[in-house]
DNA sequence: TTGAAAGCGCTAACAG
DNA sequence: CTGTTAGCGCTTTCAA
């Protein structure tokens, strides 16, 4: 059997100490430069590298930060992933991809079983109750996104003034009846944006109609278009892109046109709203941002600086095909 | 400073040895039932959970296996990331994602820095050479998606019957004239479709043009529209259904009605497939057999049984509205 | 600047 | 069935 070269295997070759050996890796500054260039190249030559698991037995840090989504297939995740993923790479910090599958319940035992080999977490289950997982992570470096929990650090993404931004804009192509698909009653996100377009319809006094609750799914956008369709209203908000996404699909099966007819306000800006026919109008979500944010939090708990503040980012209106004046 | 437990404090606290802790947990045929009662309540009221880090050094297994991707935002991988982890889940191995964002030259690096943390490594990078892939995960077990490479287990999709079902199917309908959007010239994958594809054109005798190679994005397919426009042909196969999705945008803004005018087949199934307007016909990659044949044959290599056979997954042909007879 | 020694938390023979 | 004894490969004081 051929093992992988150790620190021992190198030492041994070189005459040295292995202390000197792991020296030129981890603290290359307290060696002499031509002992760590003959170390380097005997390495090379044998073909080592650090373990980085009895590294981290000793230093307590695996260098990988878990990263707990409850769908990879909603097209939210993707880029969210990315970002966060690319920001922690900055760090040299590997992520650990934990999908629950939508099981809301088993996550506390996902997090539970790999919670040893992490140095942080990143919770993005946005219809989990926080308080049942912030448990689960005793003592870890935590970063909670679009959920919100007292005494943990969270990152959301606050559509409130591209949102208003949004409905301006709208009101300025002349729309006064509104519609709003209601994202999913546990998530926070949904709460929030329903909450502030409510208050924007109460202040201007302009219609606003809230169907929902949905799932947010591109069904429940096809099914929800005889419904919009049947009432008065020209503008339509949908919680997120793939609900959007649904709606047009529904709306151009039943010959209303988009933006003639009907406009509709998307949220997230994922790779979807691009692709469809016409392109959507949405508020886009800040995810480089996020994911630097993300990664500055995690980081500064990991390295042991002070508790960083929660953030709030802001979207930005992103403005495509779907909107236009009323007729 | 609150250290974690181990399993020398509930062996103090017990009064028992630490060894018999350590089986409570990772051998419990071999210890006493009320004994490892006592062990198991004890470690609930300390809060202990076994330190894989430290078992992971003796047993030299973490319980992880490597994803590399080219590009975590393309549709395709979603899905086949999830059907992956799934899979992997019933063995108790986790995902760590490695996202090369498109960086291949960088990827053997990559690799290389986590190689000591993981059980294993599938490779799902269809435009990176395997063969500059497979010395940096030097004994690792190694799956190849999508791609091969002597002396590697590898899992392909192979579209053969599948393809050649949705041809018949088309030419069913009255086609003669098809396009093919070809896929990026360095994708195994492609390559095997172009062929394919224009072996069956030559045996039938029936009218290919092919376009491409593209890098199969959305923008490709809707510049593509033009030239497919331009063509007499009547059907059109595209490399992925992110570009069929592309070329159904095009097609639109050209006034060209899908399926009246030109009928369209994508590849894949991805999501976005269900979500257009009209929705893809495509040739369906069997991504929970990916997952599950990818995860088997890991397994097969990492608990040393017989190195596992290559295998070639089927498709299959998905109708749904974007072909229709010819006009 | 390098060597020596101890130990991170756990598992795996081997005894008893 | 449980205790004993060695390490897994590395980092980190402490000396030299």
């Amino acid at each position: 059997v051929d093992r992988q070269p150790t620190i021992y295997s190198i030492a041994r070759e070189l005459g040295i100490h292995p202390s000197t050996v792991s020296r030129a890796f981890s603290r290359p500054d307290l060696v002499r430069p031509e002992m760590r260039e003959r170390v380097l190249q005997k390495a090379e030559e044998l073909g080592y590298s650090p373990n980085a698991v009895a590294r981290g037995l000793i230093t307590g840090k695996t260098g990988m930060v878990g990263l707990l989504i409850p769908d990879i297939d909603n097209p939210f995740f993707p880029p969210a992933i990315h970002a966060i993923q690319s920001a922690l790479a900055a760090h040299d910090l590997a992520v650990m991809l934990i999908n629950s599958d939508l099981a809301h319940n088993a996550e506390p035992a996902l997090i539970q079983r790999v919670r040893s080999q992490l140095d942080g977490l990143v919770l993005m289950s946005p219809r989990t109750e926080p308080t049942a997982l912030v448990p689960a992570a005793r003592g870890l470096p935590l970063v909670l996104v679009n959920v919100v929990a007292d005494g943990s650090f969270s990152v959301t993404i606050d559509s409130d003034t591209a949102l208003l931004e949004a409905l301006g804009y709208l009101r300025g192509l002349g729309h006064t009846e509104f519609v709003l698909l209601g994202g999913p009653a546990a998530s926070w996100l949904a709460q929030q944006r329903r909450h502030r377009i409510g208050e924007w319809a109460a202040a201007t006094g302009i219609g606003l109609r809230e169907l929902g609750p949905y799932e947010a799914g591109f069904e429940d956008g096809l099914t929800a278009a005889r419904d919009v369709a049947a009432l008065s209203a020209t503008a339509v908000l949908a919680f997120d892109d793939v609900m959007a996404a649904g709606l047009l699909a529904g709306l151009s099966k039943l010959e209303v046109r988009v933006p003639a007819d009907v406009s509709i306000v998307g949220c997230d800006d994922v790779l979807l709203a691009k692709m469809t026919a016409p392109a959507l109008t949405t508020v886009a979500a800040p995810f480089a941002e996020l994911g630097t944010v993300v990664a500055q939090g995690l980081w500064d708990q990991i390295s042991g600086r002070s508790r960083p503040e929660s953030v709030r980012l802001q979207g930005r209106l992103v403005i495509r095909e779907s909107t236009g004046p009323r007729h």
